[in-house]
RNA sequence: GGCCCGUUCGUCUAGAGGCCUAGGACACCACCCUCUCAAGGUGGCGGCACGGGUUCGAAUCCCGUACGGGCUGCCA
């Protein structure tokens, strides 16, 4: 039992999940899962997040959009920091203690005035052998023991500090308070993480956190640092720049399974995807071939025209009846399930995002079609345009009651095109535009047959009225 | 400033010294198919940051440079 591996997720509580924490999120999920392990979630417990319990739901939701389920057996959580507030300050004694930690009365003004005085940057340790005691203001500083810090990562190999570079950092505040490095320690040694996957940014602080747990005496998890999410700057994605949201894709009509697939690609790649000659993969294969180890170094830009490609392949593997019904949310309260339903099977190798779906369909729940001019102009102003649309509208009157059928609508317009000299391509267009409004859309002869026989003609016949006809 | 990390087509990547005339995916372009648009098929365009080593041989190993990013708080 104990030696099974618990990974820990902490993402920000800022009431915005972020898709590089999703990536990091999958990472951990991935590996939880293959190795019989737990996925660990933790949220940090400031005052804002207790005053707003619909961050931690709105993470726990996003969680569950990207099939890391709560009730999944290698899910924990989520836990809270402040569980262990105590633990913090115990900790911070015990280092006290073994002469791990000393306390300092410097401000950060008097700092930097200290360095500027000697021509050195930082704190420099000045109060290490000064024996002061506890007081309020005083915060407890790490004692950085001289030599060099390694870090084993399961990523990047082995990384190396000169401890000469690391300062003598701050561990609990001149307030009492404990500092997020001390407290993510503490709370990781208390949840017994083993493993912590997390975004490269944190790679220049784990020296000091490894110290904190050696110097705690507690075995440091394997760590493993990810390459981060970049915009096309080259920058780590931002909220205040980029469109990072998780849920925002969700409500472009992203597919959950598009999206996993996705962000599972940048900085992985699923071995055998190159035979395959695609990367689109179940999760359960990615699930269980993932390995940290094949994690490539590189940030990568978050692509959206890519994960749109994606998420179109995903639309196209569905069933009907599945899409008609993820279709659901997108399409207006107004509108019925009907003609939407019976043009799925038409629509669907068209669509790129759920989002687009009422726009493929829109003309037949309008009572008129939204005319688009540029389409009316370049389509009705040939010489043939009238007189076919004319006789068009001719022969499908007289179509018996049953014969109001793609496959009849298609022949009788070809029958009707043979005086013109046209091909099938040029024909069918003044009768798209007449019913349809533009020049593209869904096959003709099905949404006719969809429409039926009453509307269609009603309104070519509005067409040919609009011509002067 | 100091420290750390990174650098293969536009983008995501494969590549562990000879299999590389550098492969795939997305995007783009052309053609085919076709009732429009798509989808599908075929083909094309396009890359090892630079300079030195090591080696019979380097995208791959070493050093340096350049560029990019991150960290360096009594933020998390």
């Amino acid at each position: 039992m104990s030696d099974s591996p618990r990974y820990r997720f902490a993402p920000s509580p800022t009431g915005m999940f972020h898709v590089g924490g999703a990536r990091t999120a999958l990472f951990n999920w991935a590996l939880a899962r293959s190795n019989g392990g737990t996925f660990v979630l933790r949220i940090e417990d400031t005052d804002e997040v207790r005053n707003k319990p619909e961050w931690t739901q709105g993470i726990i939701d996003s969680l569950a959009w990207i099939g890391i389920t709560a009730d999944d057996p290698h899910f924990e959580g989520p836990l809270f920091q402040s569980n262990f507030a105590a633990g913090h300050l115990a900790a911070a004694e015990r280092l006290l203690g073994s002469g791990h930690a000393y306390y300092c009365d410097m401000t950060t003004e008097q700092i930097q005035e200290r360095a500027a005085a000697e021509g050195v940057t930082g704190y420099g340790g000045w109060s290490r052998d000064r024996g002061l005691g506890p007081a309020v203001g005083n915060v407890l500083r790490f004692r950085v023991p001289p030599g060099v810090t390694v870090v084993h990562d399961e990523v990047r190999g082995d990384v190396e500090f000169d401890n000469e570079a690391i300062e003598d950092f701050v561990l609990v505040r001149g307030n009492g308070h404990p500092v997020f490095n001390l407290a993510n320690v503490v709370d990781d040694i208390e949840m017994r993480i083993t493993n912590v996957v997390r975004a490269e940014e944190h790679l220049p602080n784990t020296p000091k956190q490894q110290m904190i747990w050696e110097a705690l005496g507690a075995t440091p998890p394997a760590w493993a640092h990810v390459p981060v999410l970049v915009n096309e700057q080259r920058k780590k994605l931002s909220k205040r720049r980029d469109k990072v949201a998780l849920d925002s894709y969700r409500d472009d009509g992203i597919l959950a399974d598009a999206m996993v697939n996705y962000l599972m690609t940048l900085g992985w790649t699923m071995p055998g995807a190159e035979a395959a000659g695609t990367e689109i993969f179940p999760w359960s294969d990615i699930e269980s071939a993932f390995r940290l180890s094949d994690v490539n170094l590189s940030p990568a830009f978050f692509d959206i025209k890519k994960l749109t490609a994606f998420n179109g392949e995903y639309i196209r593997r569905m069933t009907v009846d599945d899409l008609a019904e993820a279709c659901g949310p997108w399409l207006p309260d107004e509108w019925g399930p009907e003609p939407f339903r019976s043009m799925v099977p038409f629509v669907q190798e068209r669509l790129k995002t759920l989002a687009d779906a009422p726009g493929t369909v829109d003309f037949m729940y309008a009572d008129e079609p939204v005319i688009d001019q540029q389409s009316w102009d370049t389509t009705m102003s040939t010489e043939y345009a009238r007189s076919l649309l004319a006789d068009a509208v001719e022969a499908y009157a007289a179509l018996p009651e049953g014969d109001w059928t793609h496959t009849i609508l298609k022949a009788t317009l070809e029958d009707v095109m043979t005086t013109y000299e046209l091909k099938l391509g040029k024909a069918q267009a003044p009768v798209r535009v007449a019913v349809t409004g533009r020049t593209v859309g869904p096959p003709l002869f099905e949404a006719l047959e969809v429409m039926g026989s009453d509307e269609s003609i009603r309104r070519m016949r509005a067409a040919l009225a609009r011509l002067g006809v």
